[in-house]
RNA sequence: GGACGCUUAGCUCAGUUGGUUAGAGCACCUCGCUUACACCGAGGGUGUCGGGGGUUCGAGUCCCUCAGCGUCCACCA
């Protein structure tokens, strides 16, 4: 055991235990048969990512869980990852390419641009990984797993095949959301909504056939034109129609007629009537442009309409657009589109007008709907999805999230799953070569001789071509918590110890991926694991069957009907996750969402350095408040950084104070107290310690961080450092008393290391290593178990101990005194020097009270001595608790300063009084207040009738 | 247009099922380097608990309503 230094220097601590934890392999997840299992799966972050503040809250978090689990004697497991992240990855190389380079990726080719993004995931990737080292997160970093994997991408390909076999997924030319940035179909959740300004344009389409209309009052007049109103003239080449709704009678008439198409070629197209149509808005009538708009598209549908394709996949308008707007950029074209449309006098006129406009989340550029061959899945298990919510078997916190989740499965819409990347999982579907495959039918999709899926593709792979499209990113995330684990392959299950840490049990993640992540998470989970007997083919028992799935390569069956429900046993034990915790996100100071493009995030690793690991986790978590944002604030980790450093100086000071016994089992400190030694204190520190025992135990089940990093601080600070540590100097120096004193010490630091471990892993380790706590044959923190409040009140009682509970109470009331006995000092203006002294006005059994702590009150109050006094004095006094304190300072009494002084008391004395005899003397409240809550006011009333009265003695004496 | 969250001290936030005189940290002021810690100790708070209304003996806490801020969902050209 060495000496502890002055100040806590976290970073060589950090590093030193760090690689001993790694080097004896702490972090493994090994359950032993029938242990207790708890599992995390992290949010793999992206391969290429860079921790910022939110990882931190989010890592720290699942750190404190998985190490409380661990403490707690469970089979801890925290699989780390990461992932492959399609899109970001790609255009990041892509952009990376351009610089150094110069080109494009289709200048080099699929296969030279994927060996070129290896090689940059190999150089820059799992960066991050190092970083939450560095941060102190205890993963099974042997268990790290990458979406794109030889593994994962097993899993990732088998699920595809299974959900085609299942009939799941189909093929299909549908409106999708198009990036013209990335050059991808993007899902529903991937497109942002942002107001964005723009103008909106009031046209006249020219009728064909001039008409009439009936005005409000009936009387028939002429109509030349429609007037219609759009954002988006740049599309009216490839308008196909004029739509207005049945039952607006301003338009029956008109319908079936025809006006002429003003931009591209001038074309007459109908007037149709559809219930899409909002007659309200604008003036009624809607341009139709079934290629560039989902509600035309839909009309468009349902009129048998063709579709005109007026862009480039890149945003560029093609030649459909007419002459004059080709080649010109959507949004310039839209500018020179209101030109001509002006000069040709169809412009009436431009307002400005602001509107909700789909965003690219990832490009930040507005989407365009656009008709594409895309591969879709219709969701499986959404019913049961919902169910293990509702009943409870998944649960979230804050709850309210889930009211979230179900209504997003309510209104459930297929998900495009396919990506026009190449940075990716490629769909395991191969076109026998010369089928066109725009014109597939859901027939032919099941057709061996035209379709081949399968993992390893077909055997004349020279016949085929294959999908070039590859998978969203959450389509190989959504199966994280079982693909970790080894599935499919039942080797890899047994392996991994998939039947013991699955489900796994709490998921920490952020709100904002509820519908990309965790809904779809639970979904696959309940439909690829499990070992029912409804499961379709190739999915047996603990994934056996594997090799038979391999084999499936020329036979597709038709797609199965709906599995069958799963019973409750079933769901339990496919969920992926019994519980998710959604922490806040990290905002800046003025409210903001950190960002990269703000500048507004500190580098965590910066802080790091600054105030140490363990004082930036405990001081982010301590203004993490349940499901709240975290408004960031660097005074905080400060903070964080001072416990660390009071603490370090407790244990410190403990070294000091005297040898250090035997401290390397809870039994071993036992058995050092002294029963009979025990005084109040003794009693006030260990009721307090069961309680924090007891608060934090709570506060782990219902996932309130931010109570619990504030219960160890005060407990540690207040109770302790400043109450007990101080009284007990006096009985240090006592030999008698020392060594029970310092047991008690010891018994407490021990136990608060326990439950401050998953909070700050680093000094406590340290600690715990140089104040001898660990056994022989237990070199780290983390191998003793943590004892329940309960366990531990009964190893004290066993010691012939049980905590006083009215000791609490007049601790309480010594603390009281001590507090006044300074403000009376302070008031006097009297420094903190030692050569005043106290005088009590108690009576006898007060004073016996007081007498016991007499010395140690003087010593904590900064006086030579307290005496008693059984006559009043003429010298400044304080009513307290325990009798009047006089204070003698050796100077003559400031007879009036002491009379304002003591009036002012009185005053306030006086009108609480007031306040709670009306209170009691309220009828209604005497008689439906319950009994404790009476006795309490009674109890306060006399308490300060009390103080009153002495008071009124005391001001009696001034004149 | 729906849904949810937030609004308490200068700042960041606690306030359990309604129950003494609403708390903490930071910041600020005063005093103190008392042999663990100046990354410390002691003392210092007159807060319309966002506004209004209601329920109750009693409301920061429950209900209604309004306002501001934030987030999510939604096809209004």
């Amino acid at each position: 055991m060495s000496e502890i230094s002055k100040s806590y220097e976290a970073r060589d601590v950090e590093a030193k235990w760090y690689a001993a934890w790694q080097e004896a392999k702490c972090f493994a997840g090994k359950a032993a048969p029938g242990q207790e299992t708890y599992t995390i799966v992290i949010p793999p972050p992206n391969v290429t990512g860079i921790l910022h503040m939110g990882h931190v809250l989010n890592n720290t978090l699942q750190d404190a869980l998985i190490r409380r689990a661990r403490l707690e004697g469970k089979a801890a497991c925290w699989i780390p990852g990461t992932d492959h992240a399609g899109i970001a990855t790609q255009t990041m190389v892509e952009k990376h390419l351009k610089k150094t380079e110069g080109k494009g990726r289709r200048d080099l080719g699929r296969e030279e641009f994927l060996k070129r993004v290896w090689i940059w995931r190999d150089e820059k990737g799992d960066h991050i990984l190092k970083q939450l080292r560095e941060l102190g997160c205890s993963c099974d970093w042997d268990r790290t797993h990458f979406t794109m994997d030889p593994g994962y991408s097993r899993a990732v390909l088998t699920s595809f095949i299974k959900l085609f076999d299942g009939g799941h997924i189909y093929r299909g030319k549908r409106m999708v959301n198009w990036c013209p940035v990335s050059l991808t179909a993007l899902s529903d959740e991937e497109v942002e909504m942002r107001p964005t300004k723009g103008h909106i344009y009031r046209l006249r389409y020219e009728l064909v056939e001039p008409s009439t209309t009936t005005d409000a009052e009936g009387n028939v007049i002429p109509l030349t034109h429609l007037i219609l109103e759009t954002t988006r003239p740049e599309t009216i080449a490839a308008d196909v129609a004029v739509a207005v709704h049945p039952d607006d009678a301003r338009y029956t008439r008109l319908v079936g007629k025809a006006v002429w198409r003003p931009l591209g070629e001038r074309i007459q197209i109908p007037i149709i009537a559809d219930a899409a149509v909002d007659p309200a808005f604008a003036a009624g009538a809607l341009k139709v442009t079934p290629a560039h708009d989902k509600v035309d598209f839909e009309i468009g549908q349902r009129h048998r309409l063709p579709v005109i394709d007026a862009l480039h996949p890149d945003g560029t308008m093609n030649e459909f657009a007419g002459p004059e707007l080709a080649g010109l950029e959507r949004f310039a074209a839209r500018k020179k589109a209101a030109e001509i449309l002006h000069e040709r006098g169809n412009l009436i006129e431009a307002k400005p007008h602001e509107n909700n406009v789909g965003h690219s989340q990832r490009a930040g550029v507005p989407i365009e709907p656009r008709l594409t061959q895309q591969w879709w899945l219709r969701y499986p298990r959404v019913e049961e999805a919902k169910q293990v919510v509702r009943d409870g078997l998944i649960q979230m916190h804050p709850e309210r999230w889930s009211k979230v989740y179900l209504n997003w499965l309510e209104n459930i819409q297929d998900w495009c799953i396919s990506r026009q990347l190449w940075w990716g999982h490629r769909i395991p579907v191969w076109y026998a070569k010369g089928i066109d495959r725009e014109t597939l039918t859901e027939a032919d999709l099941r057709d061996p001789t035209k379709i081949h899926v399968s993992l390893d593709g077909p055997a004349d792979v020279e016949n085929w071509i294959q999908e070039d499209d590859v998978l969203d990113t959450w389509a190989s995330s959504w199966l994280w918590p079982f693909a970790t684990l080894g599935w499919p392959d039942a080797e890899a299950q047994a392996k991994a110890g998939f039947s013991q840490f699955y489900p796994t049990t709490t998921l920490a993640t952020g709100a904002d991926i509820i519908f990309f992540w965790v809904a779809r998470m639970i979904m696959a989970g309940l439909e690829f694991t499990g070992t029912g007997g409804e499961l379709q083919p190739g999915q047996g028992a603990e994934g056996e069957g594997q090799k038979e799935q391999a084999d499936q390569t020329s036979v597709h069956p038709r797609p199965k009907p709906l599995a069958p429900r799963l019973t409750e046993s079933e769901l339990k034990a496919r969920i992926p996750f019994k519980h998710v915790y959604f922490n806040g996100i990290v905002r800046d100071k003025q409210g903001r969402k950190m960002s990269k493009t703000l500048g507004n995030s500190p580098d965590p690793l910066d802080l790091i350095v600054k105030y140490g690991a363990d004082g930036l986790r405990f001081g982010l978590l301590q203004s993490a408040p349940l499901g709240q944002d975290v408004k960031f604030d660097e005074d905080r980790i400060e903070s964080g950084k001072g416990f660390c450093n009071k603490i370090w100086n407790a244990a410190r000071f403990r070294q000091i104070s005297g040898p250090m016994s035997d401290n390397s089992s809870l039994h071993a400190i036992l058995c050092r107290l002294d029963p009979s030694r025990c005084d109040d204190d003794d009693h006030a520190i260990l009721t307090a310690l069961l309680d924090t025992t007891r608060t934090l135990e709570r506060s782990f089940a219902d996932f309130e961080f931010a109570g619990a990093t504030q219960r160890l601080y005060s407990f540690f600070w207040n109770d302790f450092c400043d109450w007990y540590v101080e009284v007990a100097k006096t009985r240090v120096q006592d030999p008698a008393a020392k060594d029970h004193a310092l047991a008690v010490q010891d018994l407490v630091i021990r136990q608060f290391l326990l439950l401050f471990e998953p909070f700050a892993p680093f000094i406590t380790e340290e600690l715990w290593s140089l104040l001898g706590y660990a056994p022989a044959d237990k070199r780290f923190l983390q191998d003793t178990r943590l004892d329940t409040a309960s366990a531990l009140a009964a190893a004290i009682a066993a010691r012939g101990i049980t905590a006083d509970p009215v000791a609490s109470e007049r601790v309480e009331k010594l603390k009281q005194v001590a507090s006044l006995a300074r403000q009376l000092k302070t008031d006097q203006a009297v420094p903190q020097k030692r050569d005043v002294r106290f005088f009590v006005l108690a009576r006898q059994a007060e004073w016996l009270a007081l007498e016991k702590s007499a010395a140690k009150l003087a010593r904590l109050v900064g006086a030579a001595d307290i005496g008693r006094t059984t006559e009043k004095l003429a010298l400044p006094a304080i009513v307290t608790p325990l009798g009047t304190l006089y204070l003698d300072t050796g100077v003559k009494i400031d007879a009036a300063a002491e009379r304002t002084r003591l009036t002012k008391e009185l005053e306030a004395v006086t009108k609480h009084i007031a306040g709670t005899e009306a209170r009691l003397g309220n009828e209604a409240f005497t008689s439906k207040a319950p009994p404790a809550v009476l006795e309490g006011a009674r109890k306060q009333l006399a308490d300060q009738q009390a103080k009153r009265a002495e008071l009124d003695r005391l001001l009696a004496a001034l004149r």
